[in-house]
DNA sequence: GGATTAGTTCAACGATCATTGAATTTCAAA
DNA sequence: TTTGAAATTCAATGATCGTTGAACTAATCC
């Protein structure tokens, strides 16, 4: 099992992050992110409503490209989180502004409500 | 003369937003035209140096459409400005941050020392 | 071992993108 | 009215994008 390569913050250009929010299903995905903060928390099949677990894997693949997420692998399972503390140490105030523009987006796809109320690794 | 086309603010998706910003010569027009406070004070001619005329026009009309940009008709001339007032009421922040993280971003196109000094439209 | 689950990889497709260069429009100035 | 400048439009290119479906890995469970 290779492990999964996630780039350098400060390699990370401006246009390819902007490049990597320019999708709705991957604004999606930053916003149910951001819902959950204990990490580790989001498995990737918890996506699956989002579309097809290919295409799913793609989308991943460009946030995690883009230093937007980090992907840790456990068994046969992957747990996604969002680099916010390295975001915002190299792009004070983006990564919140963009979730926050996101998040008020009605039609980005969206979690059902066990998702927030927190009730999905309980 | 045919008035240019501008977006309701409104009608603008986040994915669209950030979709033109996924570009060196869109955000390098960005953070330049934020330099220039006083509006309509940059004519699209000042960007020459950052590519080719019909490019240009290319990478205007994005900005524009995304809902960006403004631009006013003028003579032969086209005068651009950063639609701030109507991103910051849609996108909270949103946009400042952009060109807070475009303008650190070395790789970018910029103008010369002219630019800031103001002494362009003089 | 075999079957199952989680997720990735690959090849293909049509669509859009950034770029070029030539032709065109629109206005101002001589 | 001709000339010139400012900028757009159009057709063409090669590259990348989002999506699909089938094949493939890798770990877990009986």
């Amino acid at each position: 099992m290779k492990p999964v390569f996630h780039p350098d913050i400060e390699d990370v250009a401006p246009a390819d992050l902007f490049a990597a929010l320019a999708d709705p299903i991957r604004l999606g995905i930053l916003v149910a992110l951001s819902d959950v903060n204990e990490v580790d928390k989001a498995r990737c099949s918890h996506f699956t409503a989002f579309a097809s677990p290919s295409l799913l894997s793609y989308h991943f693949a460009k946030l995690r490209e883009a230093g937007i997420t980090r992907m840790r692998v456990e068994g046969t399972s992957r747990y996604l989180s969002i680099r916010r503390e390295e975001l915002n140490q190299r792009f004070p105030g983006l990564i919140d502004s963009v979730i926050e523009t996101a998040r008020r987006d009605p039609n980005l796809p969206r979690l059902g409500p066990e998702w927030l109320s927190g009730s999905v690794g309980a």
